[in-house]
DNA sequence: TAAAACACCGATTAACAGTCGGTTTATGGA
DNA sequence: TCCATAAACCGACTGTTAATCGGTGTTTTA
């Protein structure tokens, strides 16, 4: 996560770079650091490119796309197509934090409707 | 999973009828029924009374409750305070199967409202 | 009171994240 | 051209957790 973290904040960078980010705060080696680009880059979280002999990584998806999975993972493991119940657990968490997130939440969704019908035309 | 599934379609059970139930199927021991009731216990996903000499466990949480709590560790792991991106993370989700979840997911919050109206009255 | 039923503990396997060391390979400068 | 350095790559170890099961001891009950 914090190597994430740090690309989407910053864009796209090499190891070297991450680490002297990371590295001292975390008081993690340039191998750990470099061992997690690499299973992120396996995982298909994040691209590379050789830049003549380093590897340059940015990610591959954004802090919401990568919510969203995972978010859709937990509701395929454990309510197998129920989608409502997906739709109330997002009305409970929203409200969860307070009232004003269920106006926001629908703002949203408005706002997702005009954004569609826009491309759509 | 399969025992929770088994506990939310069907209340109260023993270990042995939870075995009874899945066991045979999943050709799983009655030992492996028992540790995994006891560390859904341990997990406070479950209750359990004592009857007699054998424990009956029910749930302490429905499906949606649970979905909801897992969504909410993702959230807090991927987007601490971010909430602006979590709602459109939920916006999107719903979208994504298909349009008619925007409409049911604005009833939801309406309906939250009018519930939570009520109670408050 | 002995057999059956059950709880409980420990053990194994498999997966995965976090961490790092060692080895190989490629680069660029002397 | 050759070597020092930087980086990639591979394997290893630890810790955690789920899934699975056996063994042991305890409680019922017939």
């Amino acid at each position: 996560m914090a190597v994430l973290e740090y690309l989407w904040a910053h864009g796209e960078f090499d190891a070297k770079g991450v680490y002297s980010a990371l590295g001292t705060t975390r008081r993690i080696s340039h191998n750990t650091i470099q061992s997690t680009l690499e299973r992120l880059f396996k995982k298909k979280l994040l691209a590379r490119q050789k830049i003549s002999h380093a590897y340059i990584y940015k990610t591959l998806v954004d802090r919401d796309e990568l919510m969203s999975r995972m978010i859709d993972d937990v509701v395929k493991t454990i309510s197998k197509n129920n989608t409502d119940g997906m739709l109330a657990a997002f009305v409970d968490i929203a409200a969860r934090v307070d009232d004003a997130h269920l106006d926001r939440l629908e703002q949203l969704i408005s706002e997702y409707r005009a954004n569609r019908d826009i491309e759509s035309s």
